[in-house]
DNA sequence: GTTCCTGCAAAAGATTTGCAGTGAC
DNA sequence: GTCACTGCAAATCTTTTGCAGGAAC
């Protein structure tokens, strides 16, 4: 998932992090790695199964305070379409939002110009100083309706 | 809350509750009435406290049963604003969403013509159908920016 | 009288915290 | 050598489930 022009996510997250905290471990840039190749937002188990059947093992809890250090950092997204769990996301230039099956729980992500001008808009006068947005459409899959 | 032209929220979800199952408890009726009530969602331990403090205590676990079968009928909606718990609010015909100060925790509602335009038109050309949409701006609110 | 509703207590999940050991600088 | 990172186990918190008694029809 390396961009033509510049460096990848994973590696502007790793630089952010060390510039930022100290050192740097085998932990984060497994997780860095794993989430840079992804479509759409993991869940902190879906991570560590991921984890522990592809490249290393992580421990569950060093999973949750990874996700937590890159929320601070604005580098992944905390995304709750309305399951059990909470899902992350690293967070790009060009980002997407979330289609939920009610029904069979599946994710999906899509893209709306008009709704981002729209969203752009509406931050310039309400009175928060909006850093990120989320929009989640529920409803029934194909396969479901 | 009663609306000058019908009936008001909870009689029209005591009215769906009545043809659907059978019997109409107490604390069914006091639950509807608290959420009619409020200005913005409220999580369910929240609501629990109202309860306590108001009306009439009802049992947490009453209180989750009631809020699912009423999300399961369209009456009210769950909102994940990204915190620890979810959110509950009566679904009418004008609804709101959601500004969230990271910070803080506080949640704000908003409306925005234009927003449902724009979910409107896209709501058309995805691959679901779509049923609800839930909208969080994220941010610092004045006080804590 | 039957069926559903309610509350309590226990269980199940997800997430967080404490702590001891290891690795990065 | 110090300070941060990591993993395990235990704790916490929200939400769900089992069950017995009570209320609505």
């Amino acid at each position: 998932m390396a961009r033509a022009s510049g460096e990848s996510w994973s590696d502007r997250a790793q630089r952010i992090l060390s510039d930022t905290k100290h050192h740097t471990g085998a932990a984060r840039r497994t997780l860095l790695e794993l989430l840079d190749t992804q479509p759409c937002a993991l869940s902190a188990i879906e991570i560590e199964d991921a984890l522990r059947a592809g490249q290393r093992p992580v421990g569950r809890a060093s999973i949750y305070r990874i996700l937590d250090e890159l929320e601070r950092l604005h580098l992944v997204q905390k995304v709750q379409v309305g399951q059990a769990m909470a899902r992350y996301e690293p967070i790009r230039d060009a980002h997407h939002h979330h289609l939920v099956c009610d029904n069979c729980g599946t994710v999906m992500p899509f893209t709306d110009p008009d709704l981002e001008r729209a969203i752009q808009k509406l931050s310039r006068r309400v009175p928060i100083r909006v850093a990120e947005h989320e929009i989640v459409l529920h409803g029934a899959c194909q396969a479901c309706s």
